[in-house]
DNA sequence: AATAGTCGCAACCGCCGCAGC
DNA sequence: TGCTGCGGCGGTTGCGACTAT
């Protein structure tokens, strides 16, 4: 579990008592008690085995009982960004980064509202995507994250693959992304002594490739996820569907697509994209993700 | 091999709004 | 009405890992 991660050793190292600075950390006589800094494994098998118990909330009270010496805050931020079962790990999905800018163009670094739309992601893990990667990318190509322009451009190269992909394709994603997901669970439950179940997550209980079709449509259906959740861009692809070429390559995509017809709302896009796919997208790990895919 | 620079992300910080008293 | 405790949010920090030189 917390193993597999880099752990972050400040100055304030695991088991080293710290003066209570948090606005609202908990009991004051434990002030002089309190943790910070990286999670131990121990930690989080404590959290995870009291959760499972006696169920999450009253994070001050919980921190007290569970007997762990840290904030209430830090317990909940431990638990919603790391250790609940249904939270999903690894690279973002072509989907869910085209969600994430279409999201985000309504509601700005609204995290904890965009992360609603996308399941088993955590608003923080959202937030480091958008300004590690997102930024990064914009800063690269001299523009702003926020401006039209450079979303339109990143839905541009995006959404080829996007729509290429068939039913089946989406699918394998979502089952290798279930698989992972309910691997990570099962360690969860054998690391906590199998009082971990994976009681929210019906993917995880999925038998077979039709099973897991079949949980995608029902989560398709029920908003679970917005695979074409009713942004614009989602209803233009589906609007323009077979225009888009079947590219063999990544570069052979753009400039086909670039050359085949496609609208841009920026009458300058077009050749900014153009320049754009042929410098910079072979730094741009998610459209290497769709072509190692395909 | 050593060093410097950059990246990714877990964890922390500070603020806000709400509920109960 | 003001105080207190709490949950939640967005912004920021800082360090290990990674990459370039």
């Amino acid at each position: 579990m917390a193993a597999s991660q880099r752990s972050r050793s400040s100055a304030c190292s695991p088991g080293a008592p710290v003066e209570l600075d948090d606005d609202h950390g908990g009991a004051p006589e434990q002030a002089d008690q309190l943790r910070r800094g990286p999670w131990t494994v121990d930690e989080d098998l404590t959290l995870v085995n009291y959760i499972a118990d006696h169920g999450e909330g009253r994070w001050n009270s919980l921190a007290r009982a569970a007997g762990l010496k840290r904030t209430g805050k830090s317990c909940r931020l431990r638990w919603l960004n790391y250790l609940r079962p249904d939270v999903k790990r690894g690279n973002f999905t072509a989907d869910e980064q085209l969600l994430i800018l279409d999201l985000h163009t309504r509601w700005g670094n609204r995290w904890s509202k965009i992360a609603q739309h996308l399941p088993g992601r955590t608003d923080n893990e959202i937030k480091n995507y958008w300004r590690t990667r997102v930024q990064k990318h914009a800063k690269q190509l001299n523009c702003d994250a926020n401006s039209k322009r450079f979303k339109d451009a990143m839905r541009y190269l995006w959404m080829p693959h996007h729509v290429d992909a068939d039913d089946d394709h989406r699918r394998r994603l979502l089952q290798a992304q279930h698989q992972q997901h309910a691997a990570d669970v099962a360690a969860a439950a054998a690391a906590a002594g199998g009082m971990v179940t994976s009681s929210s997550d019906s993917f995880a209980t999925a038998e077979s490739y039709d099973d897991v079709g079949a949980l995608y449509d029902a989560s398709v259906h029920a908003g679970e996820i917005l695979v074409s959740g009713g942004g614009d861009w989602a209803q233009e692809t589906a609007a323009n569907q077979g225009l888009w070429p079947a590219a063999p390559d990544q570069s052979a995509a753009v400039q086909a697509a670039v050359g085949g017809g496609c609208q841009f709302q920026d009458p300058e896009l077009s050749g900014w994209v153009q320049g754009f796919s042929e410098g910079i997208t072979e730094n741009f790990w998610a459209l290497e993700d769709i072509w190692k895919i395909q």
